[in-house]
DNA sequence: GCAATGATTTACT
DNA sequence: GTAAATCATTGCC
């Protein structure tokens, strides 16, 4: 079942970020579908230095998470990766959840053939840059409806317990300061599938 | 208009 | 463990 417009209107980010883990993200890329399983997520908002629309700073990159929950915040980092972030929140709120492993599920050929691999393993989607490439996620989603048909999220009955899933500090953004340290990376415990330990 | 830089990955020492 | 790859976005001139 495709989650709801109000699933991403909350207003709590992280508690969006920890209900994400078990959701299946769906891609249509070329026609065909490929999904996997949300097993890390990190939570970004405007109140801390860690996020692109840090102090209500709008740009042209990021105005998509200036408006309603549920679009698609797709970007470009270090000229190679792209980036696949869910916004939350109503307009005028800047927050998203960043995707960064899944657990393959459907269409890993076509996943296979993206990353130019062979074999299922860890590495076909650890990582936010990994995971994008696999599903065939990029700029051309930046800001798309994930009410609508090419991109979106669906509740696969999955739901983890306090006990599964972890929190720690986020990842690659030590030039946030103190907000650097805040518990905002949301992990399933002991998921083979994660982008680091 | 131009220089600096990053929510990463990969390869190499 | 460290460093290079590589370019859109950003901020300043």
């Amino acid at each position: 079942m495709k989650l709801s417009r109000d699933f991403y209107t909350q207003k709590n980010v992280t508690a969006i970020a920890k209900d994400l883990l078990g959701k299946v993200i769906v891609c249509k890329a070329e026609a065909k579908l490929s999904s996997g399983i949300i097993v890390e997520t990190e939570a970004y908002s405007f109140k801390e230095r860690g996020c692109h629309a840090y102090n209500n700073k709008r740009t042209a990159r990021n105005e998509i998470m200036f408006g309603d929950g549920g679009f698609a915040y797709v970007y470009l980092c270090y000229g190679i990766h792209h980036l696949f972030n869910v916004v939350t929140n109503r307009s005028g709120c800047a927050e998203a959840v960043l995707v960064r492993a899944i657990e393959p599920l459907q269409g890993i050929e076509g996943m296979l053939s993206r990353r130019g691999m062979s074999k299922v393993k860890h590495s076909l989607s650890s990582g936010p840059g990994k995971l994008t490439q696999a599903l065939g996620i990029d700029i051309a989603y930046n800001a798309l409806d994930l009410l609508g048909n090419k991109l979106w999220i669906e509740d696969s009955g999955i739901n983890y317990t306090r006990k599964q899933i972890q929190s720690s500090e986020r990842i690659g953004i030590d030039y946030a300061g103190s907000d650097a340290r805040l518990k905002w990376r949301f992990t399933v415990k002991d998921s083979p599938w994660l982008s680091r330990v």
